[in-house]
RNA sequence: GGGACGAUAGCUCAACCGGAUAGAGCAUUGGUCUUCUAAACCAAAGGUUGUGGGUUCGAUUCCCACUCGUCUCACCA
């Protein structure tokens, strides 16, 4: 960033009729480091000094004053800045040391709350692939807010309320059985609930019995309570074996059963305001002027729905967290619907809405067709996560049999790997699960990153964990400085992802140090007896920690040894 | 039919604000472990960036049209 500056005053100073921030502009970061770190392309000033950019390059070069730079030089139409090394990186370096924790870390949030809707798996349904997504994104994406400054309110917002709870409650009293519940509660549940499903085109009274059901649920039925609360108690302790797993916890656990008893004043303000309309029997509201189909937030049984449930959260999130920004890391699917609530929320005079973000990814598919938990053809993410920390087991007894916490190491390497997986692309991709890419440990993967990592470790146990503290140190070795510029773009790379909402930037940047460091790694020895062995430990120490940093923003362990 | 999003190497994906020869990984072929962990490194090969126009000194990137794909368009969530 300093750098940039320095860039900026050298050519200030040639060019004096421009002033500094359209420089900055036009100043780019040459892909290929031959041409330098910073480039300035002179096209734009072809026009107004009628020459050809090749000349004007050659022309302004003479002017600018290359001192503190290696060297400014003219390639055609750019002029290219290449930076002083040696002083550079030693103050890269010694920055990350002096403080690795909090390298790359700002205060662009001041610590303004952040609620982010997430996971929210459904009651009494194994939790599929798909809610991986959610999961591992709004993790992420706390994590980067919490990096920025802001202060992340992570909320799990259940989906432990509706129709679907009482078509259950009908399959379980036709053919449920306590025991069989109790030995594997959500399977056997997961089993009357698709078997329900599959025969309701037979018998058509399935459906009703189902409504019926949720209707004594609403009204308070003792029986129907009781079921509700047992098949959310059983669920819930499944879900927090995988949330372990994940090492994902939330600060809130508050789904749409929670604001079941809420919902009368939502209802109350949009009559007050004049907003809600009876069409066909059921409650709307007109968003013609936003361009959108009206939002039902009644049905024309009078009982509620999801937008219902969803602007009574949304206000409720507000006055509890009173938060700077509110997202929802939900399916690409609902888009529209998000747009609905946004522009319902608006309508009814709420300036926070525009605070709300829909933080949307791709759907994920199975053999090119859409998951559906009704139709039983889904990936359970617990076998998932097993198999692939079963696979990451028996290459650690492959590779490293005398790990000493392999098991451990091996949940680390195999966990890392489903989720850097899920994280690496725009989340905004569609995927269709293949397990084989899933559980990969070779390659633009987690555990590429990992193995860096545990490299690098390896190294400085070997070099007895030096310390640097108060060390002034420049770094000589040409060879290392595609690393350290990584290494000082962290920051940057941070803010971005965080300002994007895209955790794919961070492991991109994850592959792209641990490459940059597998390279130099090939081709130097570093524990070697000479005068610049300190600073290449050094090098290694920064790489370490920020590849750690990295990967514990997208919710992956680093270990040490693997 | 309306809307949203997308199409880049055989496959999965990159490409910051429009910039230098469009880059990685996987798969394929070949090379590198008596030296810090080979989950690695090096090399070869692989492209009319869906099609056709336009804007620009310059377009994968911006605009228009078209083709194909996914999602979506009130009593599910």
């Amino acid at each position: 960033m300093d750098e940039k500056q320095q860039v900026v005053a050298a050519l200030a100073a040639a060019l004096p009729d421009l002033d500094q921030a359209t420089l900055a502009e036009k100043i780019e970061r040459p892909k290929d480091n031959k041409n330098g770190d910073y480039a300035f392309p002179t096209f734009f000033l072809a026009k107004t000094l009628h020459k050809a950019p090749q000349l004007i390059a050659q022309e302004l070069v003479a002017k600018v004053d290359p001192s503190g730079f290696e060297k400014v030089e003219v390639a055609g139409p750019y002029i290219n800045f290449f930076l002083d090394k040696a002083k550079v990186g030693g103050n890269v370096l010694m920055e990350i040391l002096a403080d690795p924790a909090n390298y790359g870390s700002s205060d662009l949030g001041h610590g303004g709350n952040v609620t982010i809707d997430m996971s929210s798996p459904n009651i009494a349904k194994p939790m599929g692939m798909g809610h991986l997504r959610s999961t591992v994104i709004g993790n992420a994406i706390a994590n980067l807010m919490t990096k920025t400054g802001y202060h992340p309110v992570k909320v799990n917002h259940l989906g432990d309320w509706g129709t679907q709870f009482g078509k259950l409650m009908a399959a379980y009293k036709m053919w449920g059985n306590e025991e069989e519940v109790k030995a594997d509660p959500i399977n056997t549940l997961q089993r009357y609930y698709v078997k329900i499903n599959t025969e309701a085109d037979e018998h058509p009274e399935y459906a009703d019995m189902g409504r019926e059901w949720f209707k004594k649920l609403e009204d308070g039925d003792e029986e129907a309570y009781r079921l509700w609360v047992w098949f959310r108690k059983e669920s819930l302790k499944r879900f927090m074996k995988i949330y372990k797993l994940l090492d994902v916890d939330f600060d809130s656990y508050n789904g749409e059963a929670f604001y079941n008893d809420k919902m009368d004043e939502i209802i109350q303000l949009l009559k007050d305001k004049h907003l809600l309309q009876e069409s066909r029997g059921a409650g709307i509201v007109d968003l013609s002027k936003y361009d959108l189909n009206p939002a039902m937030v009644l049905k024309s049984d009078g009982s509620t729905l999801y937008m219902t449930r969803d602007l009574t959260t949304a206000l409720f999130r507000k006055r509890m967290y009173g938060f700077a920004k509110s997202l929802y890391v939900v399916g690409a699917e609902q888009e529209y619907y998000f747009g609905q609530l946004k522009a319902v929320l608006t309508e009814m005079g709420f300036e926070w809405a525009k605070q709300i973000h829909y933080i949307k990814f791709g759907l994920m598919s199975l053999n090119g067709k859409k998951m559906s938990t009704r139709k039983g053809n889904v990936v359970q993410l617990e076998d998932v996560l097993n198999d692939s920390i079963k696979m990451a087991r028996q290459q650690i007894a492959e590779k490293n049999p005398t790990l000493a916490n392999a098991d451990e190491v091996a949940e680390q390497v195999g966990v890392g790997a489903v989720i850097f997986h899920d994280l690496k692309n725009d989340r905004r991709n569609r995927v269709d699960f293949r397990l084989e890419d899933v559980v990969k440990f070779e390659g633009e993967t987690g555990p590429y990153v990992q193995y860096a990592h545990a490299r690098a470790e390896s190294i400085l146990r070997k070099a007895g964990k030096p310390s640097f503290d108060g060390v002034e140190l420049a770094l000589h070795d040409e060879k290392a400085w595609p690393i350290v510029k990584r290494l000082s773009q962290y920051g940057e790379t941070v803010e971005r992802a965080a300002a994007n909402y895209d955790p794919s930037l961070i492991g991109k940047y994850a592959l792209a140090l641990a490459k940059d460091f597998n390279q130099y790694y090939a081709h130097t020895r570093i524990l070697v007896d000479d005068d610049q062995k300190l600073e290449r430990l050094a090098l290694v120490q920064a790489v370490s920690y920020v590849l750690k940093s990295a990967l514990a923003i997208l919710g992956v362990k680093a270990p040490d040894e693997m």
